[in-house]
DNA sequence: CACCGCATGTAACGTGTTACATGATTCA
DNA sequence: TGAATCATGTAACACGTTACATGCGGTG
C-alpha cells in the first residue's frame, strides 16, 4: 500500500517516466523506502489500465506518463483520506511480544529484553544518521523528517514494551497463575 | 506479515484446527487484527508445504495441526529475530506527508492538519477502549495492550505531525523559496 | 423448520518482492 | 573496450482480501 498512490503524487506534480518515478519516490523518502523498479513498471500499468494515468511515447522510445482527469480526482480523495474503522495493518512487534505473552511462555520477559535491546540499538543509530542528514543536507525538508518519524515511532515502542514488561513483572507478583 | 509466524506460535502452545486458530488469533490481538479464515488454511498449506506443521486427520474429518521440529526451530528464531537493516514498512501516514510536502504543495498544512484532526479522534476513541476493557474484562493481560500500543503510537505520531508542521511554518517564514 | 455457529475449503484478484533479460548512453 | 548508469520490461512467487460453496450440529 503506498507505492500507487505515491506514484499518482509524483506525476501530479511533473509528467515523469518509470525509472525517474523510482528514484524521485527514494530521494522523497530519504532512501529509507527503496521502490524496486520493476514494481514501478506493473503498477504504472495497473494504474493504466484503471485509467488514472496515460502515457506518452516521445522520440526515444521512452514513455512519459502523466494523470488523467480521473487519477488527479482519485489523488485529490486520497489526499483528504484518514484512518476510520478499518484495521490497522498488523505490526511484527506489537504481534510477537502478544504472542509471546499469551504462549504460557516464561520466555516472554527475555523476547521483550531482546526486543528493547534491539530497538535502542536502532533507535541510536537512527538519531545518528538524522544528526549526520541535519549537517550535510543542504535543504532543511523532506528526508529528516522520514527518520524523524522513525526515531518518535522506536520510542514509543519502547514505552510499550516497558509497559508490557511492568504488566508481566506485576502479574507474577500479584496472581499466581 | 506475521501471518505465518503467529500461526507458528499458536501451534507451539497446543494443536489445534484452522477454525480455532482464527479465533486464538483474534481473541490474542483483542480483537484489533481480525484474521480471514480462508487465509488461515491456505497459510497453513504452505507451512505443510514448507514442512514446518503436519496435520492429522481425526474422527470428524477435522485436521489437527501440529508443529515439527522444522517448524520449531523456524520459530525459536522468530522470537530471537530483531529488525535490522532492512527497510522498515512503508507507512501511509508518513507517506502522505512527505509526497504532500515534496510536492510544492502549499496544501501541505492542510493535510497535515487534516490528519491531525482524524488522528485525534481515533486517539479518543481508543482510550475509551482501553479504559471500557480495562473496567470490562476480567483478565489483565492481552487485550488491552493492543489498544495501549496503538495509543502510544498515535501520540508518537501526533507529535511527529505538530513537527513537520513546525517545518514548514519556519520554512515559509525563513528563506523564501 | 430455519437459523446460527462450527468447520473446511476454492477461486479470483490486488499487491509486493525478487530475479532475470534486454538495450542505449556515458565515461574512464 | 569495458563498466556503470539509464531505461524498459517479464516471469515467478508470496501474501492478503473477498467472495463463494459446502456440510455438520445444536437451538429457538
Amino acid at each position: 500500500m503506498g507505492v500507487r498512490e505515491g506514484l499518482l503524487a509524483l506525476l501530479d506534480a511533473e509528467p515523469s517516466h518509470g525509472y525517474g518515478l523510482k528514484a524521485q519516490f527514494e530521494q522523497i523518502t530519504g532512501g529509507v523506502w527503496p521502490l524496486n523498479v520493476g514494481q514501478v513498471y506493473s503498477t504504472l500499468d495497473r494504474l493504466e489500465r484503471d485509467g488514472l494515468v496515460a502515457a506518452t511515447v516521445d522520440a526515444d522510445e521512452q514513455r512519459s506518463w502523466r494523470l488523467t482527469d480521473e487519477g488527479r480526482d482519485a489523488l485529490g480523495a486520497w489526499w483528504w483520506a484518514v484512518p476510520g474503522d478499518e484495521p490497522p495493518p498488523r505490526d511484527e512487534l506489537v504481534l510477537k511480544v502478544l504472542l509471546a505473552m499469551a504462549s504460557t511462555r516464561e520466555h516472554a520477559l527475555e523476547v521483550i529484553a531482546n526486543q528493547r535491546d534491539a530497538l535502542m540499538a536502532l533507535l541510536a543509530q537512527r538519531r545518528r544518521q538524522a544528526r549526520a542528514r541535519r549537517a550535510a543536507s543542504s535543504l532543511p525538508g523532506a528526508a529528516e523528517l522520514v527518520v524523524e518519524a522513525l526515531v518518535l515511532r522506536a520510542e514509543a515502542d519502547l514505552r510499550w514494551l516497558d509497559h508490557c514488561e511492568q504488566r508481566l513483572v506485576d502479574a507474577a507478583k500479584g496472581g499466581r497463575s
